[in-house]
RNA sequence: GUGGGCGUAGCUCAGCUGGUAGAGCUCCUGGUUGUGGUCCAGGCGGUCGGGGGUUCGAGUCCCCUCGCUCACCCCA
């Protein structure tokens, strides 16, 4: 390894072209979720570390192992922010917003941070776009929030997706599940893997996620959420199943799909795309109604969702960014020119125009190979005899005043 | 944290059984004493990831280490 510094492991740079692809999905999300009166917020990168262990939940391996903890300079514990939702509704507390017209819809464009191994579509530092809509238990919402996340795939071209589907009751029912389902595990722990045993006070759902054999077999005759929800909570979920049906949305009802956050009640879902590699989640959410009060707020439901850009673009056709548009490019014959470069090029800005200047000192040759490099459409070469006004599609040149420079190339956008 | 693969110029790579480093692309200059896209010539650019060992000699062999990457785990 050089001696130079180089990015941390798991981050990496936004280059020019990828960041152009980036701006597609932030366009996108602000139209799709703007039209769905859903207003952009940005909380603080980093929260008191309490707001994650709180909210997240103690047992996920988010808080176990995966966050960037630090003190400050007070000895204050902060964290860098492993997800979205814990901080939105944190935000929704603490600015009052039960007192606006319910739901208040909010969507952000953030990075998050997990220390984790990266791989493909894994990154220590990663961006994710998602939407919090809080204070309505209305499937209607559910459903409304999942189509916006499809519409928002579809609308970047993310290949092969696919939509599971699930609920997991409120956290009584869920409560009385998880007991019983403990029990089950309990009964039949010898053929169990050791990570599951070890796992069954912990998070005995995961369960249903092992490969190892045994488990699997176990996992065959094991109880099911979906099949303990009360009358109240299947309601819900059917009604929620209808509208996505009415909406001609596919997927499937997977009992077993289970979120890493323990703050998700009744609807959980997740899209995931054939065409990424191991990481094949590009978005999920669901409905977390006992979060806000766990935090210290009224009881209030609320559903969101996540999804990652670096997956969403991984998994999406790559889509041709147009090239930016170059109006002029500035050259001068020799250096006495090039203040006068600099006056035109500044003037043809204030003028409207996209224009460039020499500003590497070449030969007046590499200064024509470079307005060719960046597509500009006009080149102004400053020298004895005026200003030479190229057109370099066409190669055909006019001399005129300095000052005539940008009235020409004025007129020649407009033909 | 645990495995597999890979580390030679900015990029893509070559370098045979060890003899002390090359090509293409990019960039700059010149051919055209003031003019692009083609062509030709030249130039810039590497302690061959790092350290140690074997050897007269290591990019090539051995050991260690770091990094990248894919996967496990988990998730976006």
């Amino acid at each position: 390894m050089s001696a130079n510094v180089r990015a941390p492991r798991g981050t990496h740079d936004v280059l020019p072209d990828d960041a152009a692809r980036r701006a597609v999905v932030e366009d996108a999300a602000a139209r799709i979720l703007g039209a769905a009166g859903y207003r952009r917020i940005e909380t603080p990168a980093f929260e008191a570390t309490e707001l994650f262990a709180r909210g997240v939940g103690a047992s996920t391996d988010i808080v176990q192992k995966e966050m960037y903890t630090f003190e400050d300079g007070s000895g204050r514990s902060l964290t860098l922010r492993p997800e979205g939702t814990a901080p939105v509704c944190r935000a929704y507390i603490e600015h009052g917003m039960q007192k606006l017209p319910q739901p208040v819809k909010l969507w952000y464009l953030s990075s998050f941070f997990r220390y984790e191994r990266a791989q493909a579509g894994r990154q220590r530092q990663f961006w994710q776009v998602g939407t919090e809509a809080i204070g309505s238990a209305d499937p209607a919402l559910d459903a409304e929030s999942i189509v916006l996340l499809a519409d928002l795939l579809d609308a970047l071209g993310v290949r092969e997706l696919r939509l599971r589907l699930s609920s997991l009751g409120t956290p009584e029912t869920r409560a009385a599940y998880r007991a019983e389902l403990q029990a089950y595990l309990r009964a039949h722990a010898e053929r169990l893997s050791e990570e599951v045993r070890g796992r069954i006070d912990s998070n005995p759902l995961r369960a249903f996620d092992a490969d190892h054999s045994g488990t699997r077999e176990v996992m065959q005759g094991a109880p099911l959420l979906l099949d303990r929800l009360t009358g109240e909570d299947a309601e819900h979920f059917a009604q929620v199943r209808a509208l996505l049906d009415e909406a001609g949305l596919t997927y499937e009802v997977d009992p077993t799909l289970v979120r890493g956050l323990d703050y998700y009640a009744r609807t959980v879902f997740e899209f995931t795309s054939d065409a990424l590699g191991a990481q094949s989640g590009v978005g999920g959410g669901g409905r977390y109604d006992g979060l806000i009060e766990q935090l210290g707020g009224p009881a209030t439901p609320g559903v969101g969702w996540a999804a990652g850009i670096e997956r969403m673009l991984l998994a999406a056709d790559a889509q041709a960014v147009g090239e930016p548009v170059v109006d002029l490019f500035v050259a001068y014959a020799g250096a006495e020119h090039r203040a006068a470069g600099f006056q035109i090029a500044h003037e043809a800005r204030r003028a409207g125009l996209a224009a460039q200047l020499e500003l590497a000192g070449r030969s007046l040759k590499g200064q024509l190979k470079q307005a060719d490099r960046i597509g500009a459409r006009y080149v102004a070469i400053l020298g004895e005899e005026g200003a030479t006004v190229k057109e370099m599609d066409s190669g055909e040149q006019v001399v005129v005043e300095p000052g005539g420079v940008i009235h020409h190339v004025l007129r020649g956008r407009t033909l």
